[in-house]
DNA sequence: ACCTGAACACCGTTCAAGT
DNA sequence: ACCTGAACACCGTTCAAGT
């Protein structure tokens, strides 16, 4: 069969830089990170290199204006709250998983903050899977210019349950930067974890891939890796989203153990 | 003045995979990401790109040697424990930073599985220091082979003091895993500031520039930034060791709860 | 103001040929 | 077994020219 023309007289509407950026989005997602050029671009909006240069000064600027899009819908879906979940019904909800270390405290009212820090950090977690080269980008797009356009808005999500959550101000700073460090490592590990199970073997499903990692990791060398070795079985048990609440709520355990001093005295938060 | 033409005719020494992988590493730190062609390799080992070939099967590949190396080198000084501190005396310690977050215990033992996180996650975040390229290609390798050869390496690191910590076994695959996630995430973004600050302006120091950033972030909408805004004075008087540590220190708190579940009984841990 | 498309400089990679 | 270097396919970007 001929290879596929993906609607290509479509000239209908008018280019604009929102098009192109949803076209590369589109691009990536389908062809990967080395899909995305400016010739299949081209061919999918049917113009020439010069009329997305007129919208979009570089491929850089693409890039980044693609990451800020999806992460800022991302963040938009899950500040909606538990009402508008539009678009996203599928995905499971935070859930309260079973094995989740708790935090101390046993009845919290249904939104506390850490339930909406579990959601933001979901919706991230989510547009990582869905859009496998999101991590990589993110971590460019930091990069090049930390405090662009991407970190501010995930650090303003989470650090207003921060504050919500009775935090001492003078650790604002410190508490919320080791839960976006923590959220864009988990989600960014996840989804390269995902990323290979569907290269190395697209069709074999999620279990089968991780027993397969699981073997590998048994038969290191005992002397190297004693530890991975014994930690091999839980690994294939483990469930990525469990995985992933769980860390949130160790992050948040010791959060909460800053303003929580326990019985002892703990040493005074230094009022800024 | 003529272009510096480093020592072109020194043909001396066979190429070998490590002397490639090693320009490459020194082209990576001079020149940056971009700088790293085979074009310019070919130049610096007075070769032809075919005997580059021979050794290494791609660019890719080469990439990823380079990023093994110099983090099997950064955790093999740090396992080398406090004796063999070379070449990096300047660098410094873990320091017991006064304003430290303390998990709990008070008089810990010299050399605690927390002091040899600390160390292990310095030495990290040293390597990402000296080698701005670090993160973003430890990020592209992760997303290509999420176990390959790096993260093993540093799982397998800090796995061990998470054993030596007392963690019940149950919980060894969580507890590493945030550790990890959170080094990486948060040794990342600060090497990603430091390439920016370094971008941006070459001349001005690092208090300076941290100052530009403060003020910037004072000027944020008020509404859509209430939170930035009010931490922008942290943010500026910020250390970034400090910071660092105590991020670190903040995820060993929560992990240590999990097996100190305080007065109260918490869950007991599923012994597997 | 917006778009066209040929042309340019540069890149990773190959391969027949040498030693 | 190891190296040479011309050649190839492809990429991001430019720009004179059109409407």
């Amino acid at each position: 069969m001929a290879p596929r023309t993906r609607r290509s007289q479509r000239r209908t509407e008018a280019l604009s830089r929102e098009r192109i950026v949803e076209a590369a989005v589109e691009l990536l997602d389908t062809a990967g990170e080395g899909g995305l050029t400016f010739r299949a671009l081209t061919e999918r909006l049917a113009t020439g290199p010069g009329a997305i240069y007129w919208h979009v000064a570089n491929k850089e600027e693409l890039l980044d204006a693609a990451t800020d899009g999806v992460v800022a819908a991302a963040l938009a879906a899950e500040r909606a709250g538990s009402a508008g979940r539009a678009e996203r019904a599928d995905r499971t909800q935070p859930a309260e998983s079973a094995e989740s270390v708790q935090s101390a405290e046993s009845a919290q009212s249904p939104d506390s903050p850490q339930d909406k820090i579990r959601a933001i950090a979901f919706g991230l977690f989510g547009a990582m899977e869905d859009h496998p080269w999101l991590p990589t980008q993110l971590a460019l797009q930091l990069s090049r210019s930390p405090w662009g356009a991407v970190t501010p808005q995930i650090f303003e999500s989470i650090g207003r349950q921060v504050r919500a959550l009775g935090v001492p101000e003078g650790h604002w700073f410190t508490a919320t930067s080791a839960l976006v460090h923590y959220i864009l490592g988990a989600a960014g590990q996840n989804a390269a974890n995902n990323a290979a199970a569907r290269t190395l073997a697209p069709d074999v499903d999620r279990a089968e891939f991780l027993d397969t990692a699981s073997k590998a990791w048994k038969e290191l060398d005992p002397d190297d890796y004693s530890f991975t070795r014994a930690v091999a079985a839980q690994m294939r048990e483990h469930d990525d989203r469990e995985q992933f609440l769980a860390g949130i709520d160790l992050v948040l355990t010791g959060i909460t153990a800053l303003h929580l001093p326990s019985e002892r005295g703990g040493t005074p938060p230094p009022a800024t």
